[in-house]
DNA sequence: CGATTTATTCATCAGGTGATGAATAAAAGG
DNA sequence: CCTTTTATTCATCACCTGATGAATAAATCG
């Protein structure tokens, strides 16, 4: 008399499920909180509560899981879209309300997690900065006036003002800028990005 | 007759070692490199070409290695000498050269394994956002006109701006930003400081 | 000298890691 | 209905991690 086995609860589950988008929306949130290193795929699948071998079976290991996560920023064309038609001098506005639109979306948990995975890693620093310099800058500082060299120079120092900007406000949480409203950070950094595009940078001492 | 056994190498070596710097020289470079998560004990130990277990030996554990490899960029107080006692309005190009100084001194490979490894978690974040509120911005922000309010906002745009220039400067490595020259830094950027340590941040439309 | 402290290595632990392949069950497609 | 695809679980693998305790040898101290 073997008695009923324990009933295996192995195979698929009756109606439909999205183990898929749990995972991933899973993986998201745990990847900005801990980056890339800090997360592992055990961790994802107990807490999507899923078998961890579902994570190989949808993805086809941790580095494709985590670019699908992350899902970039929507590509930039659309994030700053129009930016590069408007005057160089009124430029800045439009560039920080893109950043500050971009960062409060639905993005918001793969761009932080995308930011502690890459500064973390030597190897993955030097794509963020291709990536950045060709996609970023290339757009932000098309159509200024003077040289090329000093037109790179002036796409760099946006860059350490947004750069700094975002860090402070969304990752590192640093109150009061953090609880700010958009308008008013719009107010307080934008001229400064300004002067960084059209100021005087060399201003007789 | 047991033949002589293979002379076991265990034991201390003759003559005074280094082991202990050696350790931490490498340890330094490696979480400079690739982050606490990205470093093992086991990798520091090879490229130290000593055994892992004398880490443990020198220092409780990884946490307390790496305590040690970054020692804090000598203490604030140092670094920001002379500050406090500026006229705000000559106060942006001290805080600049002092951050350039900072960076370009003995102490780059611990900042950047200390940004890298603390960008990283969520946890040592909320440490640094604590520790850089209490113990630097409330020295750039000291003496400032207006409420302590205002004063906390511009110590957090000022932050904005030196983090961004560090990042892309000294981590991200953007050229041509990152080879021009500390007086050329200086000059590019100081400006904006002083604007938001003193400048008009709300200005009549 | 002898006793103690320090430096060094080895063997090993328990646990977590990403990954794979097979077993099972439901759904989809013909 | 039968076949194929997809979703799910289990049982492993080989490997790396940080950590510990004992064995050994040199240096230091009394």
């Amino acid at each position: 008399m073997s008695g009923a086995l324990p009933p295996l609860r192995r195979g698929r589950r009756s109606g439909g499920s999205d183990s898929r988008e749990l995972i991933l929306a899973t993986a998201r949130r745990l990847f900005a909180e801990h980056g890339f290193d800090g997360t592992s795929l055990r961790q994802v699948a107990r807490e999507a509560e899923v078998d961890p071998a579902m994570v190989h079976h949808f993805f086809k290991g941790k580095d494709e899981l985590f670019a699908q996560s992350i899902e970039l920023p929507a590509d930039p064309d659309e994030v700053l879209a129009g930016v590069e038609s408007l005057d160089p001098k009124q430029r800045s506005e439009a560039i920080v309300r893109a950043v500050l639109r971009l960062w409060e979306g639905p993005a918001q948990h793969g761009l932080v997690a995308f930011v502690r995975g890459t500064i973390g890693s030597k190897a993955k620093t030097a794509l963020l900065r291709e990536m950045v310099a060709r996609t970023i800058l290339s757009r932000i500082t098309a159509g200024l006036p003077g040289s090329p060299e000093e037109a790179r120079m002036r796409g760099n120092l946006v860059a350490t003002q947004v750069v700094g900007l975002m860090l402070m406000r969304y990752v590192v949480r640093l109150e009061p800028l953090a609880s700010a409203s958009q308008d008013e950070v719009v107010r307080l950094v934008a001229p400064n990005v300004q002067h960084y595009l059209t100021g005087e940078l060399t201003p007789p001492k």
